[in-house]
DNA sequence: GTTCATATGTAGTGATCCTACTTATTGGGT
DNA sequence: ACCCAATAAGTAGGATCACTACATATGAAC
């Protein structure tokens, strides 16, 4: 998986992790592993921005605790993270059908 | 179609334009615009560098002409890009089946 | 003769993800 | 006791890439 690739797409994956509830960085790092096999393994200093990023956007909202003697920056869906959530879903649709099409020049297949 | 959703995917795209036969770089970005119904459309700063970058990785040849008093440099596939192309094309279904999983929840319609 | 489509190109910008590093606590291995 | 891995968060700087804006030139239409 190329870094590049990512480019763009990185804010649904994230939003997509918080959709299930409540995560901090550290478990969003883990579940995208994991519902990846693998495949999206996220370094700490891509996904601590990106969250500093969706929560300056109002998308996501943060607030610290203390679990184990560790603290954490817990962080939920804000109501505009919800719908960002699904627009950036409706544009990954878009764009995985056009680029599909351009590529393999058959059309996607129909979701609707 | 955002900017950023695109990276580190132009190249696939070209040389999957440049499959069919040799075009020069003026009728790459038509044939893109048009293949996509318009969802592509390339600005001339984003497509003669990146045309270039394929040219000096050796996966197009370029080759000038002159057609109706305008000069062209026309690219053809080379061996290596076409076994990039399958490369790129691979990783594309890989990219795609792996952000459309952790998107949708739901797997990627078979194509095998 | 001016404007549009054709055709190619460069310089600089901005966004994004990564590498490498830092700090801190808990718990297991030896 | 000591060290190291896992957990948890963060920053600074670098690299890549596509885009904006601009420059150049020809042919065709009006």
């Amino acid at each position: 998986m190329k870094a590049e690739q990512l480019k763009g797409h990185l804010d649904a994956l994230l939003l997509a992790a918080l959709e299930t509830g409540p995560r901090h960085g550290y478990a969003v790092m883990e579940a995208l592993r994991e519902s990846t096999g693998g495949q999206v393994d996220l370094p700490t200093g891509t996904i601590y921005p990106a969250l500093h990023r969706l929560e300056a956007a109002g998308l996501i909202a943060g607030s610290w605790s203390v679990v184990g003697g560790r603290r954490r920056r817990c962080y939920v869906l804000t109501e505009a993270g919800t719908k960002a959530l699904s627009g950036r879903r409706a544009d990954w649709r878009d764009f995985a059908a056009v680029i599909t099409a351009a590529l393999e020049g058959t059309p996607w297949p129909s979701t609707a």
